[in-house]
DNA sequence: CTGCTATTAGTACCTAGTATTAAAAGTTCG
DNA sequence: CGAACTTTTAATACTAGGTACTAATAGCAG
């Protein structure tokens, strides 16, 4: 099987992507040519030797695994807000909010936004999430800016009904409606 | 600094634990013994050599990304999934998650682990929330476990509703349905 | 045949180890 | 105190999977 320098060195550099735990001696048996050959190969393209590949994947490795730890604790950001009215809140889509394959964020963040800006504008110390109606709209981007408006529609003793749709520039994202329960016991 | 040889030992493991990246020699300095001592330590307590700890957090790497997509991004645990019917997943409840004044858990918690579980049941590239509808049947408090069980209840071309009902115990707490965009190519 | 590139071979050296033997230092017990 | 034991350190030979360099050889083109 007689390949050209540029043929094997194409090879050599597909084969390192998808196995990075090969050695060279391996890379020279299956090429047949000497371990020196798939050493200037490597020289030549820049690829470095199986134990900084694998220290690459280890980093990438750990990385991953301090980035998906915090999951998500802080959902936007409120910029105003007035009690038992109104709420406005700002919420930046990053790199950890969307889907790795399409850059779509998830959907549960979009809510938790949504969510988190109905429990604040209750002027009250205990509010929770009785039941929701929840609409996506359309999906939205790695890096685009979310902004959540929060309205309250009706409250009684114990009942507050919020509505919050969300916006990226002009354009409506999401929406939805939240009965909440709140404590009696006002502040 | 005199440390008994388990104390060392014990320091040893704990620190290899969160930089596997350390080698003999560091270790041998940090904690002021021989890497002789060091190698000792690691041979009663069956901790591999660099390389090898290297390796293996790579090889992790490696079939996360082989594994593929829907499982790592789900919130909570996935235990048992059968595709375009069923899955259950467990969520437990820490502190990140609740209220710190009430130990309640935040409701988008909730929320993201019966989301993503949908997600994750349909057995498409593309998956998306188009919308859902949501109860919260009782608080749930620190500590608990949460299971949520999913159930795909209709499939037509391009949408599909799963029904997400989740228990602590035999109590229910929460229950939503989902009805979810698929991309039209399927696997 | 002469040049040129490509390939192979050989050597010294490197890191981060294993495996083994042996000596030295520290500690406990009688 | 000193023998017996554990712990630590040292020294040596060997390993994989390389780098870096020099030198020899093979293949082919003009």
């Amino acid at each position: 099987m007689k390949r050209s320098k540029k043929e094997r060195q194409q090879l050599l550099k597909t084969t390192i992507e998808e196995n990075p735990f090969i050695t060279d001696e391996e890379l020279a048996d299956r090429f047949s040519v000497s371990v020196q050959t798939i050493r200037l190969d490597r020289l030549e393209l820049s690829i470095p030797e199986l134990r900084e590949r694998i220290k690459h994947v280890a980093s990438k490795q750990l990385d991953e695994e301090v980035r998906s730890l915090p999951i998500e604790e802080v959902i936007g950001e409120v910029i105003d807000i007035e009690l038992d009215q109104s709420a406005i809140s700002i919420f930046d889509v990053k790199t950890e909010h969307v889907f790795q394959r399409n850059q779509i964020a998830r959907g549960h963040h979009l809510f938790a936004q949504a969510n988190s800006l109905a429990v604040a504008v209750i002027n009250n110390e205990l509010a929770l999430t009785a039941d929701a109606s929840i609409r996506y709209h359309r999906p939205v981007k790695l890096h685009e800016r979310v902004i959540a408006k929060a309205k309250v529609l009706s409250t009684s003793e114990v009942r507050t009904t919020v509505e919050v749709n969300s916006y990226v520039g002009q354009e409506q994202v999401f929406s939805g409606t939240f009965k909440m329960y709140r404590s009696t016991k006002d502040k």
